[in-house]
DNA sequence: CTAAATATGTTGTAATTCTACAACTTTAAA
DNA sequence: TTTAAAGTTGTAGAATTACAACATATTTAG
C-alpha cells in the first residue's frame, strides 16, 4: 500500500472531524487538489487553512506542497493525447512522437496481456522438444529475432520466413512441438495455413498478433496480443511490433529462468563463443 | 507528446542560453528539482530566478509549480528501482520487469539522443542514392528489419548480415551512399572493418550502438546510441536493442515524412500489394 | 459545573513564486 | 565605427502561498 489515496482512505478513522472533511474532499477530487492552493481547499471543504496543513501532517507528509506532489505522482497521467505525426513536424518532434507511441504500446500491452496465457506459453515452451517460429514480411523479422534468442537456450528451434517451408515443416510436427506464429494483422493467409496444419498435427500453437480476435486466433492454442493503436505512422505497424518484440523478450526471459542455472551456463557459453569476434 | 523530460529535451534547441542551463540542470537532477524552490534552482544552475520561470513558460507550462508537478507525475515513486530478474520470479513478475525495463530504455534513449545527430542522419538518409544496413548476430536482425522498413520508401537499399558481403559491398560505395552500421557492443570486428571501408570510400556511416563511445565510433560519421543499462537479463541485450529499434523507427518516419506526399503514395502501394495475401 | 484537554479558527510571518522594469548584450544599419 | 533596435538577462519588489503562534471554541472527565 504505497499510494497516497489509499493511505488517506486507511487513515480516515484516526482523523479529527474537520480533517475528515479535508480527506473526503481530497479523495473526491484529487486531480483538482493538485491544481489548487491551500486557500481553495479550505474554502471548498468548509474548514480553515491550518486544518488542511494539520491533515497533511497527520498522514505523515511534510506539508501541503508534499501532498500535491504525492497526488501528482499517483494520478495516472491525465489524458495523454497521442498525436499522429505530421508533414510539418521537426525531427525532434517526430522522434518524440515515435518514442512516446512505442512506450505507450508497451504500457498498454503489459496492462492487457493475459498472464494466464503467458504462463501457459512459458510452460509449453520450456517443455517443448522443438520450437518453430513462423512469420512473413515484417513479422518474419520478429521470427528470426525470436529464433536468435531462443536457440541460445539449447532448445532446438528454427525460424521460417518462407511460406512453403512453414507449411512443410508444420506437417511434420507433433504434440511435443510448439509453434510461435507471428502475424501483426493475424490475417496473413500463409501463416494461418501453417498454423492450421501445425494444430492439426497436435502441436501447441502460440499466436503473437496485434489484436485478440483475428482469423489466425482460430488455429491457435493460445494468443498473446499487443493491443495498441498505431499512432506514429498508420502505414507501417511499428509501435505494436515493438510491443510484440517485448512479449517475445518476456517469454524468452521466463523460459530461460525456468531452466535454472543450467541455462545461465549455456548463455554464458554462447556469449564466450563470440569473444574473438570483438575488440 | 508525453513526459516533460522528453519535451525539455526536444525544446532544447529553441531555448535561450541561460534557459538551456536550467534545462540541463532539470534533466540532470529531476528528482531533486521536485523538492527545490526556484531560489535553489537559480543558484545551482547559476542563473536568476526569473530565468527559471521564463524557462517554464517556454516549455508551455504555467509556472514553476507546474514544472514540479509535471516532473512528479513522470517520476513515479522516487526512482523505481529496476530490479534484475531472479530465478524465483513468477511469470507475471518477469513480464513486468522486462516490460518496465524496455520502457525505461526507450525513455532514457529519447532523453539522451542527440537531436542534432538525428537531424543530420535524416538529412543524409533522405539524400542518399542507396542505403546499406550492416549488422551481425542480433544486430543483423535489426538490419533486416530496417531494410524491411526503408525499402518501402522506394529508396534503393539492402541489408547484409554476412561479414564478407558487407566488406565487399562497402568497397563499392561512394559519397552518395549511406551505411547504417548496427552493433550493440560497437566492438564487433566485422562491422568495424566494414564501416572503415565504407568511410574510406566516402560514404556516410551512421552507427547504431549501445553506448556513445565504442571502437566502432571511430569510423562513423555520426553515432546514435541507446544508452541504457541492461536490466532484465544481462546475458542478452534486449531492452537496449528495443531502443535501437525505436531509433530506426524514428529515422524511418522522419525520412518518410521528408519525402512528402509522394512517399505516402509509395507506402500505400506497398501495402496494397499485400492485399491478396490477407483475409 | 468546572477544569483540563483537545480541536478549530484568526491573525500574522516568512518563504516562494512571479511581475515590472532596468541594464546589459547582441545584431543590423547608417 | 557609431547608433539604433531588438533581444536577453538580472534586480527589486509586489502578490501569493504555505505555514506558525496564538486565541477561541468545543469536548471530556472529575
Amino acid at each position: 500500500m504505497n499510494d497516497i489515496l489509499s493511505i488517506i482512505q486507511t487513515s480516515m478513522s484516526s482523523l479529527r472531524n474537520s480533517e475528515k472533511k479535508v480527506a473526503e474532499y481530497v479523495l473526491s477530487r484529487p486531480e483538482l487538489v493538485i491544481q489548487s492552493s491551500i486557500t481553495d481547499i479550505a474554502e471548498k471543504a468548509g474548514i480553515s487553512e491550518p486544518t488542511v496543513i494539520r491533515f497533511c501532517r497527520q498522514i505523515k507528509l511534510k506539508g501541503f506542497m508534499d501532498l500535491k506532489l504525492c497526488l501528482a505522482r499517483d494520478m495516472p497521467h491525465g489524458q495523454q493525447i497521442l498525436e499522429n505525426v505530421d508533414f510539418e513536424d521537426s525531427v525532434p518532434e517526430i522522434a518524440n512522437k515515435v518514442f512516446t507511441s512505442s512506450k505507450d504500446a508497451i504500457n498498454k500491452t503489459l496492462r492487457r496481456l493475459s498472464m494466464d496465457d503467458m504462463e501457459r506459453a512459458v510452460e509449453a515452451l520450456s517443455q517443448a522438444e522443438r520450437i518453430e517460429f513462423y512469420g512473413v514480411g515484417g513479422s518474419g523479422v520478429l521470427a528470426l529475432d525470436a529464433h536468435h534468442k531462443f536457440f541460445r537456450l539449447g532448445i532446438p528451434c528454427i525460424a521460417y520466413t518462407d511460406a512453403h517451408m512453414q507449411s512443410m515443416s508444420a506437417a511434420l510436427l507433433n504434440a511435443n512441438h510448439v509453434v510461435i506464429a507471428i502475424s501483426h494483422s493475424g490475417a496473413s493467409k500463409d501463416i494461418i495455413e501453417s498454423a492450421r496444419i501445425a494444430q492439426e498435427n497436435g502441436a501447441t500453437v502460440i499466436g503473437i498478433q496485434g489484436e485478440k480476435k483475428t482469423p489466425l486466433s482460430k488455429y491457435c492454442t493460445l494468443v498473446l496480443s499487443s493491443n495498441s493503436k498505431e499512432v506514429a505512422l498508420k502505414l507501417a505497424p511499428m509501435s505494436s511490433r515493438l510491443a510484440q518484440l517485448a512479449i517475445l523478450d518476456a517469454l524468452f526471459v521466463a523460459v530461460a529462468l525456468s531452466g535454472g542455472e543450467t541455462v545461465s551456463r549455456k548463455l554464458e557459453k554462447v556469449k564466450d563463443s563470440l569473444a574473438d569476434k570483438r575488440y
